[in-house]
RNA sequence: AGUGCAAGCCGACUUGCCGCUGGUCUGAAGGUAAUUCUUCAGAUAAGAGGAAAGUCCGGGCAACGCAGAGCACCAUACUUCCUAACAGGAAGGUGUCCAGCCGGAGACAGCUUGACAACAGAUAGUGCCACAGAAAAUAUACCGCCUUCAUACCGAUAUUAUCGGCAUAAGGGUAAGGGUGAAAAGGUGGAGUAAGAGACCACCGCUUUCUCAGUGAUGAGAAAGGCAUGGCAAACCUUAUGGGUUGAAAGAUCAAAUAGGUCCCGCGAUGAAACUCGUUUUCAUAAAAGGUUGCUCGUCUUUAUGCGGGAUGGGUAGAUCGAUUGAGCCUGACUGCAAAGUCCGGUCUAGAUAGAUGGCAAGAGAUUCAUCCAUUAAGGAUGUUGAACAGAACCCGGCUUAUAGGCUUGCACUUUUU
RNA sequence: GGCCUCGUAGUUCAAUGGAUAGAAUAGUUGUUUCCUAAACAAUAGAUAUGGGUUCGAUUCCCGUCGAGGCUA
């Protein structure tokens, strides 16, 4: 499997945004709020994943912009461990809500928790939003 | 060599691996009549700032309004110039303040360096000036000063009067003085007077007019006024100048279906007349409603609502353009005191769109702290820490604010050597 | 990205440019009570920040910082 993560990889439709809040179910993992979607397979050929960084949390863009960085090189480095699915895939919104700035080992170690939990999750959350 | 001040410039590096963004080239696959388009792979060079920030000003660009006028609103405010434009910049003028020098008895004036100035108008009008103070803007109401007359008292001379002093009441002349206050009605000195006063004189300050110099702000000189009306316009306001409003989430193009929208045609308002007496025909009509940037004028459209038929075409999701060749950057020459301008030559240097510059490892390291050694002092070794402010979002010109450290130039001071 | 509004005691609000910035509540101390509450009395506490205009600034003007809202 590659490790490359490119513009299709990433969540950027709107309409897909909404849903994935509207309906998507969510946990916490500190310092990340997950939200974890599954859609249909004609939509969208890869997953798409969504690194949010809030303004109130995180003054400086400079700063922003340096975790956001982070958790996505941690996504790209991890991101096999999803692992190819055959009924369908997933949407995932990484939110980002600690205040302070967090070296890359941790992050990495807390996306790896992540994306574990996110597969071993049974298919039966989706039907209890 | 060091320290301080001012101006300008730069804004932490190397290697390896894995990645992101758009461009160019090559190859493969698919589509098209073709130019060519889409996807994938590889190669190649490139990829945040001096403030990208705050959004405080000014423009470009775009849409809207039927063109336009006035009012309202907003902004600016010494002069000239620069500029696409500006509340920006350059040069200059004036004023205030600090310091120094100097003249004068004094009021005050002159020169030099530096800093600061929202620096039009306070006799266009309105308003405000707390407390204190006689009075805060029409100065003369009050306390005072001087004087006339009357009365009472005291003293002297002397005798029923005169002179002097003091007190009270009335009248008159004055504005010197009046503990205050942020601010007190030209100032200093003289002469003068019953007491006084620009009422008078000298000087200083102020105002007005004229002449000369300067593009101009303004300056110099002369004459006159005799001084008559303090401060606040970052209070309302007046004058002059400028501004239409809204911002790229503006806007343009592509774009499936339904409803809706828009346009055209017919029926359709009121009154009068005619006859074939039907909701048939002909003629006339005004005002109303609506659109139009905050308002008014002006201007435009329509004849209610609604129904029927026909045509057109767009909101929303998305894509492309706008959108990176521009008041561009670099070098040089010329003009100008300067800001800046002109010309020759060279050069293309991010273009993302939930938002691209990152991660890991190693090295080198400004700096911080601790220990040890040495010295007049600067220092050296070991370990530790590990780089300021900060991220383009349509693009430019400024302003403001944040900023570790380094470099260059100029000035001042100190030390050492010659 | 663009536009707008607001910052006053710990909290909620007042204050025409003019005396020592006021009130409620919360806090502290005391009286009362066997103790607590309530009541009464006293007390401390603030103009976001830096400049400017003015004799004088919470108020007027400018900059900075912070908070909130509108706009698809």
């Amino acid at each position: 499997m590659n490790s490359e993560l490119h513009k299709n990889e990433r969540l950027h439709s709107k309409k897909l945004i909404k849903e994935l809040f509207d309906k998507g179910s969510s946990f916490f993992l500190y310092p990340f709020k997950v939200m974890v979607l599954e859609i249909n397979f004609d939509i969208s050929e890869t997953n798409q994943v969504l690194f949010s960084v809030s303004k109130k949390k995180l003054k400086k863009a400079v700063n922003r912009n340096l975790i956001k960085r982070r958790m996505r090189e941690a996504y790209r480095l991890n991101k096999q461990i999803l692992g190819e699915m055959a009924e369908g895939k997933k949407i995932i919104g990484l939110i980002y809500v600690s205040s302070e700035i967090v070296t890359f080992h941790v992050i990495e170690a807390k996306i790896k928790k992540i994306l574990t939990t996110i597969k071993e999750k049974p298919l039966s959350d989706k039907n209890h939003p």
